[in-house]
DNA sequence: TTATTAACTTAACATTGAATTAACCTTATG
DNA sequence: CATAAGGTTAATTCAATGTTAAGTTAATAA
């Protein structure tokens, strides 16, 4: 039953087995590579070992709960950072807990249920892949943050409006690379929308109207292609 | 067997010694340093000097109760507030009206299970490290004290209702951060909850009512983030 | 208990601004 | 120099968000 190509690690974390093992059923069936852990130290044990690409975690264990866990491996792994989200009962309060300040992705609260945890679990893995591809340009005058949907141009903040941020990401996701109009619409809009001739060049213009003429180059009868020069 | 580097120093008052000892075990266990005493007299003369940071008291005691010796304990030490959690058997439950008046930052259960003690004993802990820590960002105009529920904003203090604390907390603790629906919501409110479209809405809203509208920041399409400027 | 108050949610309506369209203009290339 | 592809502008649209007040529910007091 393995419908994920990605063939993503994941490890859970969670003192019960009942949950362990009803998590990793879920998951395995979808395709990922699943370990667990029963408690803190086991987590960062085998952290090291399997580089995980997602961690889920309990915030209630004994001995060494989510949050100090996940403290001690944000530490540990300073570079390649893995996503964590964690478990929660409905029960436990957001300010008691405060997740986000020690370096949580997301919350899934409890009782979780199967389909909700898969899209989730999938939505997570997806923002992986992307901020992989975007990292890459650091040196370079652009950059684009994902998560603070914010774009850094020479030192000058830029805010751009959900599908200007969309275009303009897939563009400089690949400096050099001619995007087809075709390619970017079932990208950025989604091959069911039906949209005008002209709709794509008016966000272009908008995108250049705020970074300067010089990133998008049109490429007549092609496409666009984004460079730094 | 010692997984605790905090170090954090723990009294246990009971008059039987079957729980103390039973308590003392497993805490120390986890490499707390604990104390105890068997009344509320003795409880307070040990309190001032080993100055602990967590105090475990039972409720029913001869001579003077638990909720009259956390009165006492909390008028004493006016500066250096210990967390004081009370042990209570479940058929008492009429008294925890009165102790959270007295002063008491938590309840446990009788009878005792040890994964439990020493998960709520971390998590009560954790508060304690994590008040101090809040009090760090001085430079921010923005404070927030999670036990509570208060935000100190330019020398103005505002107890906020709960979802709307913990909306704010949320969101301040990555700040320039966009926090998607979808995110909030299954931080705050848990992803089970059903709510209607404008909850978040109004929260938000009433947070710019008493912030002010420069902190809270909507990305249309995306979500919200929050700034400082 | 019942009364009272505050917190939270909902529902109805208003507003906004991002996204799109339409109409017209410009340019590259055969 | 014809023309198809792309550029520009402003007007329009519509979903997302804002706002308010009126319900609910939960907490607290009497």
């Amino acid at each position: 039953m393995q419908n994920n190509m990605t063939g993503h690690t994941i490890l859970l974390v969670d003192d019960e087995q009942d949950i362990l093992d009803f998590l990793s059923y879920n998951l395995q069936k979808e395709g990922y590579k699943v370990f667990t852990a029963s408690n803190g130290e086991e987590a960062l044990k085998l952290v090291r070992q399997i580089s995980p690409s997602l961690i889920l975690l309990d915030i209630m264990m004994p001995k060494m709960d989510g949050i100090e866990t996940c403290q001690l491996i944000r530490k540990d792994l300073q570079f390649e950072q893995p996503i964590i989200a964690f478990l929660t009962s409905r029960a436990e309060d957001y300010s008691q807990v405060a997740g986000f300040e020690a370096g949580a992705d997301d919350y899934i609260t409890k009782p979780i249920r199967p389909r909700l945890l898969v899209s989730k679990v999938s939505s997570l893995l997806r923002r992986l892949e992307r901020a992989v591809e975007t990292t890459d340009n650091t040196n370079s005058s652009l950059k684009i943050n994902r998560d603070k949907y914010l774009v850094e141009l020479n030192e000058n903040k830029i805010i751009l409006p959900k599908k200007e941020f969309e275009l303009l990401e897939m563009l400089a996701s690949r400096p050099g690379n001619v995007f087809t109009r075709e390619q970017i619409l079932s990208t950025v809009w989604g091959n069911e929308a039906i949209v005008g001739e002209r709709t794509i060049d008016v966000h272009i213009r908008k995108l250049r109207e705020k970074l300067g003429n010089d990133y998008i180059r049109t490429i007549k009868g092609v496409g666009y292609t984004f460079s730094e020069d």
